[in-house]
RNA sequence: GGGCAUGUGGCGCAACUUGGAUAGCGCAUCUGGCUUCGGACCAGAUGGUUGCGGGUUCAAAUCCCGUCAUGCCCGCCA
């Protein structure tokens, strides 16, 4: 990992830079090629390495080893005030090697003392963030790609959060969709009644609802009842909220199960009695992004000229239409303008009379879930800086209208601030998990988020039955169950297209949720042994650091910082997942290698070692959602 | 037709944004390690023309051009 602390490069940056400046003026090398050139190799060639002279010397008409050579010259009165002890030259290569000693002081006196705080960043400035997932139609159960949604929504939102930003985490009930329609019509007609949990039993009625499309009488009575659910006041419209509240109560309890949390559900048919609409399309049209047309094939329509979008992406350089539909003649908007007028709330552009009240009082995270409603009272959600939306990669080029409007209304900078992260949807070997063909219902198996999470339950009570220490099975197999899906569905590049495995989603070894549990569990059984808890930093006697697996772990968790903002920066949770494995095969190696208990003088900085590692481990497990237990 | 994404040992992935030392990790396979802090572990071995072809560079998995394969998207659906 190209990871370490952030003072240790500073004070390379300083010590390169002034040799720079002194012996190769005029060679063009800025702060930030310096910074870059910098790199962590292998342990054998130092802890911090800045290839720059080998640019330098191409400028410069020399051998990069004499370039590096005379760098390091220079540099040799700045060594010893801070982390670096020691510049070797390998080859042109300035290799930095740190006191180890001092390093390891101030990274576990600032682990211990930070505690939970420890590898937080502030780089947010406490700037609003909404971020919205997972937004599943309320007709039926979470499937396996909802759950992806979801949690790559909720650990987005914890590192954020740890980044300092204000995030809003918030989920978009389609009440008002044709799917919600359709399983009404099935709940009225079918004359099924409800024998499981209500979402699994809702989304039957869909898939069976939806075999009966070809029906032309059973299409006309589902867009009859679409019509009178968008008017509302009206008893299907009534009984279509009803039906889809039961079933996102439903949804809610697989959430929580996955330890997953939001701050407030926004209705469709709330928006749509907000006027918001229609605020939004006169301001689209007052700042010339769409216009009603009066001829030709989009007579009557509110549309946006395609072509005006020209530069903004590759995308729009040869279109296959000429426009975009926002309200269709009959006077009904489609999606693109219904995205267009929420985003505009969320931003702040539009006032939204919105009612909230509570739905849930506490949530995993202790804080309470709101929802919009007809009734309620008024407060402070939206209006935020940046939005993000967890949505999967084929609703890209939706996404890039949507965002391209507010360039085309003038306002590039809110378009900027709205960021789609996309990932790569997840399939069943050989399936799909399409809602309308009931995919995520195979013959052999139900691929709900709840039945994986009860297979992985089982799954950890039959593993822990082997555990050397003696634990209550039922007692962790939550925690370890939730931990093992979680990592597994986050710990790749959201891009990639993930072919789903039950087996690998339940991986208990290698890289995998369990393996960094495991570690935090042995490490606890040490301090356990110990019993020791805590330690005051002027016990800890640090000359016994050494340079092998002990400053291998600690050098791993100076890295925290970077770590986190990088994976904010690019909203990439894959990068805490890589960084937890990278803590753990740390420890195990130092536990392998490395007596603790009873190995006399170094104990207590051993110790020390183990408090920290559990605290860095646990803080960051905490952001993918994974809770560390002591036992299991 | 156009756009986007992906392609790295048998399998799953990392490193690509910011070019830099021997391409890193896990699974599988083979060998070794529990009377010693938890074997859901560790040590070691086998396995790679980074899809292919050009180019730029002292240096390319990484940048550029071309090409192939796979997936997705391009509606008065949502």
């Amino acid at each position: 990992m190209p990871y370490t602390s952030k003072t240790a490069k500073t004070e390379l940056h300083d010590i390169v830079s002034a040799g720079i400046a002194k012996n190769y003026p005029g060679s063009g090398i800025s702060e930030s090629d310096i910074y870059a050139s910098m790199s962590v190799p292998k342990a054998e060639f130092g802890d911090l390495s800045s290839s720059i002279c080998l640019r330098i010397a191409k400028v410069a008409g020399a051998k990069p080893q004499d370039v590096a050579e005379r760098i390091i010259g220079d540099g040799q009165s700045s060594l010893g005030k801070g982390y670096i002890k020691e510049l070797k030259n390998a080859n042109g290569y300035i290799n930095a090697f740190f006191d180890e000693k001092k390093y390891a002081r101030d990274t576990l006196k600032s682990v211990m003392e930070l505690k939970e705080g420890y590898g937080l960043s502030s780089m947010g400035g406490g700037k609003r963030v909404m971020i919205e997932f997972p937004s599943v139609n309320p007709n039926k159960a979470w499937h396996i790609g909802h759950l992806l949604n979801a949690l790559i929504g909720d650990s987005i939102s914890n590192i954020l959060s740890a980044c300092g930003y204000s995030v809003e985490r918030e989920n978009y009930i389609d009440d008002l969709g044709i799917q919600v329609a359709e399983s009404l019509w099935g709940y009225l007609n079918l004359g099924n009644k409800p024998d499981k949990k209500f979402d699994t039993w809702l989304g039957e009625q869909y898939v069976s609802v939806n075999r009966m499309l070809s029906d032309e009488k059973v299409k006309k009575e589902i867009d009859a009842l679409m019509k009178r659910m968008e008017e509302g006041g009206n008893e299907d419209s009534v009984k279509a909220r009803e039906l889809a509240e039961r079933c996102v109560k439903a949804n809610i309890e697989t959430a929580s199960a996955y330890r997953i949390c939001h701050d407030v559900m926004m209705w469709e048919s709330d928006i749509v009695r907000t006027g918001m609409l229609s605020e939004a399309m006169d301001m689209a049209v007052e700042k010339g992004a769409a216009a009603r047309s009066d001829e030709g094939k989009y007579a009557g329509c509110i549309v946006v000229d395609l072509k005006k979008l020209k530069g903004i992406a590759k995308d729009f350089d040869n279109p296959n239409e000429e426009s975009k539909v926002l309200i269709r003649s009959n006077g009904t908007a489609t999606y693109v303008a219904k995205d267009l007028a929420f985003h505009m709330w969320k931003l702040g552009l539009l006032k939204g009379d919105f009612r909230y009240s509570k739905f849930l009082d506490s949530q995993y995270n202790g804080k309470p879930l709101y929802t919009t409603g007809s009734s309620g009272e008024d407060m402070e959600f939206g209006g935020a800086e940046i939005a993000i939306n967890i949505i999967g990669s084929e609703q890209r080029y939706p996404q890039l209208i949507l965002k391209s409007m507010f360039s085309l209304m003038g306002m590039r900078d809110l378009a900027e601030k709205l960021i789609h992260v996309a990932y790569g949807e997840i399939s069943l070997k050989g399936g799909t998990l399409s809602g309308r063909s009931g995919g995520w219902m195979g013959s052999d198996h139900v691929y709900t988020a709840d039945t994986l999470l009860a297979d992985a339950k089982e799954k950890v009570i039959e593993r822990a039955k082997e555990s050397k220490k003696k634990v209550d099975a039922a007692e962790v197999a939550d925690a370890v169950a939730v931990g093992a899906i979680r990592f597994a569905f986050l710990k790749t590049n959201l891009e990639k297209k993930i072919v789903f495995s039950w087996d690998e989603a339940l991986s208990f070894e290698g890289n995998s949720g369990p393996y960094c549990m495991y570690t935090y569990a042995r490490a606890n059984s040490i301090l356990e042994r110990a019993n020791v808890s805590s330690l005051a930093i002027n016990e800890i006697n640090f000359s016994y650091a050494e340079r092998r697996y002990d400053f291998e772990l600690i050098k791993a968790m100076g890295m925290a910082q970077e770590v986190v903002e990088k994976a904010a920066a690019e909203h990439r949770p894959d990068i805490i997942a890589d960084y937890l494995i990278e803590l753990s095969s740390g420890f195990s190696k130092f536990y392998e290698s490395t007596k603790v208990i009873g190995s006399g003088e170094p104990e207590r900085y051993r110790i020390a070692i183990v408090i920290s590692l559990m605290q860095v481990l646990g803080n960051f497990m905490r952001l993918l959602g994974i809770e560390p237990v002591a036992k299991m």
